[in-house]
DNA sequence: TTGTTAAATAACCATGATGTTATACTATCT
DNA sequence: AGATAGTATAACATCATGGTTATTTAACAA
């Protein structure tokens, strides 16, 4: 089942870019937040918390580091739901042409008569 | 290209359900805002407007009403960002692995020899 | 031990988002 | 023209988020 926050989660455009930076393999949390020197280590870290309660990242302990990895299932997850659109999308603009088709009936018949 | 507030857009549950709603077909602003009873028109209207602004939803005028489709377009584009990360999916876990891996032996080469 | 490295948490502030009520706008009906 | 229906905008309150600095926790190293 989705995460529901893992919306919010690649909401932010920091942490989209952590993901894609864990796109590219393992890093640790110092390794991260070196790559964003506008932001303070606090800053990067709770970006990691975010991205780790969403259930995208996971770490692993290794001494007093934290080695972050991108979580396959946690995409999977939205990668679901982004492709349930995916069926309908080819016929949307015949829907709307159908759906204004119906109003205008429904209308005319409600007119008086020319 | 992408609009960039796509994920703020679809960050807000309200609007997830609106794209649910219009996913089954178009609907007017009222019909739409109808689905809501815990919110107001104007409430309603300002998550139309964020989806209209993100290009996830196109509206067509038909007299006093605004009738929403979802606009495919915009999906797709959120498709493929999530779908850039699906290819190096399988491999998540065998990566960790190999960073553990080199990284330990580069901590046992730095320490002193027993 | 004591100090140092790595990272997380706490406390706080500023800004932006969401929801509300009130109002304005525009097209249609009488 | 005046009233009404449908919807958007304005203005405002409240709460969540993202950032900062200071502090804490935990694991090594000397």
């Amino acid at each position: 089942m989705m995460a529901t926050d893992v919306f919010a989660a690649i909401a932010d455009p920091t942490r989209r870019a952590v993901l894609d930076l864990l796109a590219q393999g393992p890093r640790n949390a110092g390794g991260i937040a070196a790559e964003f020197p506008r932001l303070t280590q606090p800053g990067v870290s709770r970006h990691l918390r975010v991205l780790r309660k969403a259930k995208l990242v996971e770490v692993a302990v290794r001494a007093q580091q934290r080695i972050y990895t991108i979580n396959p299932d946690g995409l999977a997850d939205l990668y679901e739901w982004v492709a349930k659109y995916q069926a309908m999308w080819p016929d949307t603009l015949d829907s709307l042409a159908r759906y204004l088709d119906a109003r205008a009936v429904g209308e005319k018949a409600k007119r008086k008569k020319r």
